[in-house]
Parts: structure tokens; sequence; C-alpha cells
DNA sequence: ATGGCTAGGCTCCCTAGA
């Protein structure tokens, strides 16, 4: 099974790339964040077409995530337990149905910038209910993939120029700490287990060049559970799509499962 | 990033992104 995710940066302005995206890497199952619409206004039918079965958790404006899965999916779970009061929508979760079910949650992590704001704690907050429920899930020890935008540089390998970052809510100490935190629950990163290099990047900045320069960062990530991670085969990055007509700022990362 | 681009909307400027 082929699992992947993007950040599309507006589905409706990448409608034609992802549908382009899916033809070619033909992935089992995608998790998009930033669709940037309601359930209503996210383009259904054109995934459907392709033999998508889709579910949506979307916001008018800002953030909004779907689950695109060509196998059925069961217990479609919107927003991060935790905090009631978050109305942000990063969050969904299905079970992959097939002879070995996987569990796939589509995350958009929150930005945290600038940090000296609201928004920094809100983004640690977040990765303490996200911790906590990766900590759920892992007790059921089924094949877990928690895959998305987790807007983290895990480590200096994974900056183009660590010293433009240093300040920054993507790559703070203490928002390391809190990742690493995360993983330690028992989560494997998938490209990284599959692939050491430095310079593997899922972001570029529409600003500045970035992309010609290969001034990335690598910030989408899918965390295996232990039973996942057994079966892994195989991971990588498309950035050949960063090149594309009118491209999103992040590319697909994906991960093959043997289930 | 001393923010150079992109997207959305309360659209001719603002917020947000990373």
């Amino acid at each position: 099974m082929k699992i992947a995710t993007w950040n599309v940066n507006s589905i409706k302005v990448r409608l034609e790339g992802v549908l382009g995206w899916l033809r070619q890497a033909e992935p089992d199952v995608l998790c998009l964040q930033e669709i940037k619409v309601v359930d209503e206004a996210f383009p259904r039918q054109a995934f459907e077409d392709l033999g998508y079965n889709v579910a949506v958790h979307g916001q008018k404006t800002y953030n909004g995530v779907a689950l695109l899965s060509k196998l059925p999916m069961q217990d479609v779970t919107p927003r991060l337990p935790g905090n009631p009061e978050d109305v942000q929508s990063r969050y969904l979760e299905a079970v992959i149905g097939g002879p070995q079910p996987v569990r796939v949650a589509s995350i958009y992590l929150p930005n945290g910038n600038p940090p000296d704001t609201d928004k920094y704690p809100y983004k640690l907050g977040w990765m303490a209910r996200l911790k906590d429920r990766a900590n759920e899930l892992l007790k059921l020890e089924e094949l877990l993939v928690l895959a998305g935008d987790y807007n983290v540089i895990p480590s200096a390998r994974d900056v183009y120029n660590a010293d433009a970052w240093r300040g920054d809510a993507l790559f703070l100490p203490e928002t390391r700490l809190a990742y690493q935190a995360l993983l330690a629950e028992g989560l494997t990163d998938a490209f990284r287990a599959c692939n050491t290099d430095a310079g593997q990047y899922s972001f570029w900045d529409y600003q500045a060049g970035a992309w010609q320069k290969n001034n990335g960062i690598r910030i989408d990530h899918l965390l295996l559970s232990p039973q996942a991670a057994d079966c892994l085969r195989g991971a990588g990055i498309d950035k050949a799509v960063r090149a594309w007509e009118q491209p999103s700022d992040h590319v697909p990362v994906w991960c093959e499962l043997a289930a």
C-alpha cells in the first residue's frame, strides 16, 4: 500500500496538478493539507472519478485536511482530541480497509510563528495533544501512519541554511524536543528509515529563488507505528513536482508498506 | 526573512503562510 501526504496550498488552485500527480504516482492513500475550502466546496467528484473514496474536514480560507483512499474508509474521525475550543481543521483520521487495515491520519500541525505570540503556545499545545493521541493509538498495536505537514524541521540535516531558521517556530529547540517526544512514543520517520542523506527537502519558499537554490526544509513527514514500520518497503519525496506549473510550495512525500 | 511570492477574501489592501 502506497501512502502519500501533500500540503497543496489551496485545492482549488492545485486541482489539476493533484489529479495529474495521482494518475502518475498512483498512491492508494493521499493525505491532503491546506485545502482552504469548506467540505461542500471540495472537488469530491473529480477524485471519485479517479477511483478514490473521499473524506474531508474543511475550513473556509485557512487550514483544512482531507483523505483520498482507493479502499473504503471506516471510523472517519475529524479533530484532534484534547481541546474542544480548538476550531481549526487540522486533523482527520480513518481506518483504511483491506486484509490488513491501516489507520491513517492527515495532519496539519500549526506553524507557530511568530514565536513571541500566542501562536507558539498553540503549536506546542497541539503537539502535546498529538503525542497523547499517538500514545492512545499505539496501544492498539495496529498499522498506523500519521502523515502530514508537521511544520517541524527535525534536525540540521533537514534544512539548507540552518542559521536562517534558528529562531523560527519550525526549528526552535523546544519545537524539536516536542517532536522528539512524539517519536519517543514509538513512531518511526518513514523517510529517514530509508534515506539518511542531508539536503532532502519537502518545502521550498516561493520567494527569493528558494527552489532554484535548493534552499529548502524537510517538514512533511509520515510517522509509522512499529507494526507499520515492520512493513516499510520504501519512502521518497517527489521533488520534481515543485517545478510544475503553478506549484504548491510543498511536494508529495510517500511511503510504501507491504500491507 | 532586513519578507523578494502565493492564496483568499471582509478584494485595490489586509492576513497567513514557513
